[in-house]
DNA sequence: CTTGATTATGCAACAATGTTGCAGCAAAGA
DNA sequence: TCTTTGCTGCAACATTGTTGCATAATCAAG
């Protein structure tokens, strides 16, 4: 609740305002990645560009990271308590439902070493399911 | 070449149009994926709804397939012999340099198997890895 | 509690990608 | 050459995303 996201916020040396506030609850609240529209329609009246800026000021502090399902639409979940501001160490698929187009981590999968010629130098991997989640199975 | 190009696009049941034969063409000569920017920069005036239709009418038809790289932008490359109208079967790595924000295909790394929980179904899995390319490499 | 420095907000203005409808034009087969 | 069918290019729109700047709010210090 109020207090307790206020102190999260003060933990990464973040000041409380409204919207930062209602976007961190908001995620600490849904299980699944949030991406500009989908934020903007459970918080009404709150400015797009102010949004965009907490979300990418809360992807530097290590608080969110995008979750990339190829639907064009970029997302954020929550991170792992292990990510910071020097470095994220999201390194778990993210599963996107083609039929309600809600993406999620996959936390249990951890994305698969690659051995790749020496021509390119890997500096992060990542792996999107898609599919059909559970809710949108009939 | 010229003939070449027709033909090809004739096999899919495609009108040689001036655009469908510049962009197929272009792909034929170009060794990394292509996004709408990139396809204008070489193919000056061209229109740029046409473009995206000309992509769109290529990947269904089985000729081209999206290069999801995590950049935001749609790219796409040549498909393999084996994709149709009816499916793709580009199961392969895609590489994005970060440096020259080139996209390739890694035909030779295969998206391995995953094994996940039932509430999941999956359609595809898609295997981004993101870094440098050789000629980025300092 | 008040004050002041610093930071965040919200508006305007812009840029890029992508979609649809529609009239006119061109391709390909007859 | 003609006709049908499919493609093009324009207008118009929607969505995502960025920057500059004046104003407002936060918070720590006094
Ligand atoms: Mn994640
Ligand atoms: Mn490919
Ligand atoms: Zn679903
Ligand atoms: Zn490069």
């Amino acid at each position: 609740m109020e207090v307790a996201v206020k102190k999260l916020l003060k933990s990464y040396h973040l000041r409380s305002t409204p919207v930062r506030k209602q976007v961190l609850d908001l995620f600490i609240q849904t299980s699944h990645a949030l991406g500009k529209a989908n934020i903007e329609a459970e918080l009404d009246e709150i400015d797009r560009i102010t949004l965009y800026r907490t979300l990418r000021t809360f992807e530097q502090k290590g608080i969110i990271h995008q979750a990339i399902d190829g639907s064009g639409k970029t997302k954020y979940a929550l991170c792992s308590h292990e990510c910071s501001e020097h470095e994220h160490h999201d390194h778990h698929a993210h599963f996107y439902c083609t039929r309600c187009e809600k993406t999620v981590c996959m936390n249990s999968i951890t994305v698969p070493k690659i051995d790749i010629p020496d021509d390119f130098q890997i500096a992060s991997a990542q792996l999107i399911l898609s599919g059909t989640c559970k809710n949108c199975q009939r």
